[in-house]
DNA sequence: TTGCCTCATGTTAGCGATAACACCGCTTGG
DNA sequence: CCAAGCGGTGTTATCGCTAACATGAGGCAA
């Protein structure tokens, strides 16, 4: 059955059993018009028959390009990058694009830079970088001319090729939420400070504090986990004048909960909470979460649609598109 | 170093500028013992100063094999498969190896076969499935022979190319522990049917409460959903002869205190709960769960060992490895 | 000296595809 | 009637690398 060794059949082989040129057996693969239809009938039967499928190396090799999109991310299962992974390379299938992943432990722009260093050695045909901080932004400062990039949750200060959620208009979202619900003024659990996501959130918090002319309370700093939150809960508990608290996450929240019960702090009742990224599990939480949910699946796709413009063609200024989030109301704040 | 158009440099171009051939820089690439030190120095110098890399499509072409792994996944974001996938991408990393994810929406025959076939496209140089239902193995049917395959929490009866977390075991410790509590049985909320996990959980279940001669209440059906939690809490919590419940995993686990909480069901006085894969919210639950902890990144580990036995060595009969989880108790069981 | 083995290196021939061009037989238009 | 155009196909040259063999300079034993 192996024609050649154990290297499968090539597209000579196809060629001889069709009784045509390998070119032809090309021409047929990529579509080209100029074939008879009943060579290219012929071809696809051999091709069938022999269970023929292209060698993508060689194809890479002669055209300079791959089918492969790269894409950098942090090594977690944080419920943000994971989300856009998974939607990412679920639109990339479909516009039959691989994707070769290199994760990251730190976000450092050491680390960043080797994960965008092995996938060009793959000669990726493009790049996606979910690089959330500062410090992942600079690994890609190295980045030779021409490779298109794509940076996703990066500094929403840069002019292109990024796609983003409206933290800020999110954090604005749940602030006024809360203020409406007739709060004095909302306190707010943040998330890593180098983390333009934690940033744009405590931004758009404050702002929406300030314009109502309430009290700014200082932000209680945290990481992105329930055990951060829990601590956070736990001092936030103990301060009779918190009634409303705002978390940089629906974990943040869900620690705080737990902390603000073992208080006896009731909620919605005596505290309202609002948190952001609406898990799965927020619905399911005691009471059910309030949250704000950005739409992972649009970022991804938005992401890859910049990416295909700019490879397609380079000289398009890559866009910048930030996507509006929207507040999920459930019974975490006061009536 | 443009990835497309302007190609950067070849071999030749290093091999011009250290006044070598470019077969020398080729064995200096490789570490090929017979190169003069003097002269592997001048060639490293001249890749430094080119900036040059290796192009991996014309090195795969010709020794017909890729440095690049496959895994076929999920397309979630629930914990074990994601966990699974973070693990061994870093694992893999760390080998020298890259890492293409193929993942599927549905867990069905065709989906992973179709997710098989985009990597052996690619010309992957080893294969991981994360197949937890009898359904996604059938996937693997077709797969041409010599393909280095590891089957990660698949069939666990599989004899070779399988790392599993020992499910069977980590019920009977969840069950085990429920009992010695002093409950006269202990009722299960299980996974969706067809996953060998949720199978697994049933099994340890029930065979552990037919040797302690405990009553075998019926098994709530359930995904693995906090959704799916609740519902079947809302039913277990009318029922007063529940005082001990095992579910499939913590996030039903979460749904169902929700629903035994809103009921006025106390954990643990009234009830007792076990959760399974201690997510990092266990913890911070109302109360902290008592679950049951697999070790993801050692069964991502041990896969990655398998699959590197295989490619070394084609002979090798594949092993087949099952890590033992251990149970993680909190404050969600009566003591 | 001859012969042969051992380094260190060069030369040549592919791997399997695409690109560019050549070619052949038919229409067409002037 | 002949040049030009076009559709359908084949031929040849690469892409950048590794494998296999070739070469040539020394070293050393007979």
């Amino acid at each position: 059955m192996d024609i050649r060794g154990s290297r499968g059949p090539a597209m000579t082989d196809v060629a001889r059993l069709a009784g045509v040129s390998h070119q032809t057996v090309s021409r047929v693969l990529n579509d080209h018009p100029n074939v008879k239809e009943q060579t290219r009938l012929r071809v696809r039967a051999a091709i069938a028959e022999l269970g023929y499928r292209p060698n993508r190396a060689a194809r890479t090799l002669v055209t300079g390009r791959s089918q492969l999109l790269g894409v950098v991310t942090l090594n977690s299962t944080l419920f943000g990058p994971a989300s856009l992974l998974a939607a990412f390379e679920q639109a990339a299938a479909e516009s039959g694009f691989a994707v070769s992943v290199a994760s990251v432990v730190r976000l450092d722009r050491e680390s960043v830079a080797a994960a965008v260093d092995r996938h060009l050695d793959q000669r990726v045909a493009g790049l996606v970088v979910i690089a959330p901080t500062a410090s992942a932004g600079e690994g890609l400062a190295a980045l030779p001319a021409g490779v298109p990039v794509v940076t996703i949750d990066g500094d929403p200060n840069r002019a292109h090729g990024l796609v983003t959620v409206d933290q800020v208009a999110g954090a604005r979202a749940a602030t006024r939420h809360l203020l409406d619900a007739g709060h004095r003024t909302v306190w707010h659990v943040s998330g890593p400070p180098d983390w333009y996501d934690a940033a744009g959130r405590i931004e758009g918090w404050r702002r929406t504090l300030l314009e109502a002319g309430a009290e700014v309370p200082p932000p209680v700093q945290a990481d992105w986990s329930a055990a951060a939150g829990y601590s956070a809960g736990q001092m936030l508990a103990r301060m009779p004048e918190v009634t409303a608290v705002f978390t940089a996450n629906d974990h943040l929240a869900l620690g705080l909960l737990r902390a603000l019960y073992e208080r006896g702090r009731r909620v919605p009742e005596d505290v309202s909470v609002v948190g952001f990224d609406d898990v799965p599990e927020a619905a399911f939480l005691i009471p059910p979460l309030t949250t704000v949910r950005p739409d992972f699946a649009a970022v991804a796709l938005a992401g890859l649609d910049l990416l295909l413009a700019q490879m397609t063609d380079s000289e398009a200024a890559p866009g910048r598109i930030v996507v509006k989030p929207r507040l999920v109301v459930r019974n975490s704040v006061r009536t």
